[in-house]
DNA sequence: CGCGAAAATGAAAACGTTTACATTTTTATT
DNA sequence: AATAAAAATGTAAACGTTTTCATTTTCGCG
């Protein structure tokens, strides 16, 4: 028995080469620069290419060029509406630019995260797109080392650390909590994931806060209630909060807490918008749908995630200019129909 | 202005080698059969990778040996509740068996499918999981030439054409509808996705129409309405349905159509489960809190998703038993409260 | 101590491309 | 038609590992 060798009978380009009548680099140059090559000869190597089955090894070419053809997407995890539509996004993106996508997920475990960034550069990633700011210095030193491109995506910060592109969160905290004060809500719940490394949730539930001091309200502690991005969780958590003693209005740290909380409105029979009025962050899939409506502050997932594509593709150019330092993607107050003034 | 050389100045494995005073093999094996090497030498080689912030080049061995520690999975989109969780608990077990996953989606395209298997291929991927059994034939032939082993994923049949690990979508469509059938209802109204290229779909809706024509109903063309996998859509659907000619019960494809579904009758104030039965198929996240909570057949994702992952693993390792031919994970019928007897 | 076997290591040849450089062919210009 | 310049192609040397085979070291045991 012998070792695996050659995939079977899988021809190479040498194979290619041979039976089209030329030399091994007029094949290769046939696939990274067409025009190089005339046309006559070009349609030979096809030709053969296509008759052998032809599938080139990309290994080899990126053993030489230090260009892989892959970027790395590390996110905390995709078993959530959160980040499915940006990293669906992103994927779709990526394929037009005929880059492929290596993906790996940490479950906000930042030890993990290390592993996972190290293993992507064994595999010599052109670049690698994270999730938000707060890293292990491991992490970053690696990429440094290795000099591979690093982009944040999500979220958005004017003093980002890193080369950025997402949606300012703390301006969305922010504008979920004013439209509430605007409507003359003063008794507000805020049920926001506390975890330390997520520094997106973090970013929007300081904004609201904010928001809530300008307008003159000191939210005392049993209305900062801790809430993991998780629906039964979010629903319980906020039949235990209306049970006791319902605010008027609840913002919700994400659109999937905010759905936990109209469940839970629901099974209290307690009536949206007309007792309490509930604001989400996100705009996911399905909040349209739902009964009532929800209001929500739309973050462009789609355009995200398109444009971290692009920006990841041009970095891992070996672009000198690491483009677009920052961009900030701007969202949208969406309002439907869980909210209203508060009852006099 | 030289070209891109060695990555800045990230160290090879020779670095390491003289480092550490001994040869590149010595080093390679440290790695790769770190038991045939003295426990002496392989601290010293570790202490000298660590200081040079050595960083293997898995490109290099793949050129080599043809094991790239990647594999491929192939969904039609992740952009979905449908196939986050089957996606994330895949990409989780891959890591413990450190390969790292290459994903793309089509977008239930199945040309798309062909270009994204070749690219997948050129970077020499293991192993490929694709969801479902309907492939395009040169998809196909690709996998086989270049002797990639194929792992069907999602759907299970008892003579499927591929290696397969996944729920009997057929069984589950009929223990969906039989559920209704066994409480009386005789007028029931079927939401499936029709697309041709989604066998698990098709499998169900076959599955719940054979049950009913079993009970001795013979559905009308009007109780079968074709609706994507989308909530909004769903819900649209619907209404329409419901505010037409209400039936006794509804069999959605899916949960996300049977959300939709439920927030139709909230809309149209149709009580549920007391005028309306509404069952899924899935139980995806979120349906356990739905008020009403969502009665379905839970398809266990992520224990699929492991299971594939520990299969498609062994398959690559070059195994000639490429092992588990067929494996049907069993689903559980889940009974909540969006189903009733019919009002008499 | 010495011997043979086993364990550890080293030397060097792959692996399948890409690309700098050399060479040949084509084209444009006169 | 001759020639210079441009375009197309070929040659061969990388790229950074892994692995076979050969060599050296270590070990067990008489």
């Amino acid at each position: 028995m012998r070792r695996s060798r050659s995939r079977k009978g899988a021809p190479g380009i040498v194979e290619v080469a041979r039976r089209a009548g030329v030399s091994p680099a007029t094949v290769s140059r046939c696939f990274n620069t067409p025009d190089s090559v005339k046309p006559d000869t070009r349609s030979r190597v096809a030709q053969a290419a296509e008759a052998l089955g032809y599938i080139r090894n990309r290994a080899a070419g990126t053993l030489h060029n230090q260009m892989s053809g892959s970027v790395g997407l590390v996110v905390p995890t995709i078993d959530n509406a959160i980040f499915s539509e940006l990293v669906d996004a992103f994927a779709k993106q990526l394929r037009t630019h005929d880059c492929t996508l290596l993906i790996a997920t940490h479950d906000y475990d930042l030890e993990q995260e290390v592993a996972i960034v190290r293993s992507l550069l064994e595999r010599r990633i052109d670049a690698v797109a994270l999730v938000g700011f707060e890293h292990n210095a491991v992490t970053l030193r690696m990429l440094d080392t290795q000099s591979v491109p690093v982009l944040s995506i999500w979220n958005y910060r004017d003093n980002a650390p890193l080369p950025c592109i997402g949606a300012n969160n703390f301006a969305a905290g922010e504008k979920a909590a004013d439209h509430l004060l605007a409507l003359g809500h003063r008794d507000i719940a805020f049920l926001f994931p506390s975890d330390g490394s997520n520094d997106r949730a973090g970013d929007r539930r300081h904004g609201a806060l904010r928001a809530a001091e300008r307008a003159g309200i000191n939210s005392p502690a049993s209305r900062l209630i801790d809430c993991p991005y998780d629906i039964d969780q979010a629903k319980a958590r906020a039949m235990a909060l209306l049970s006791r003693d319902a605010p008027s209005a609840i913002v919700a740290g994400n659109d999937v807490i905010a759905q936990g909380v109209l469940y839970a409105c629901q099974a209290l029979g307690v009536p949206v918008p007309g007792r309490v009025s509930v604001v989400g962050i996100g705009d996911f899939r399905g909040s349209a749908a739902i009964e009532p409506r929800l209001s929500t502050v739309r973050l462009p997932a789609r355009t995200i995630g398109r444009s971290a594509a692009d920006a990841i593709v041009a970095m891992s150019g070996g672009n000198p200019f690491r483009l677009p330092s920052r961009q900030e993607v701007p969202f949208e107050w969406i309002e439907r129909d869980s909210t209203a003034p508060p009852r006099v």
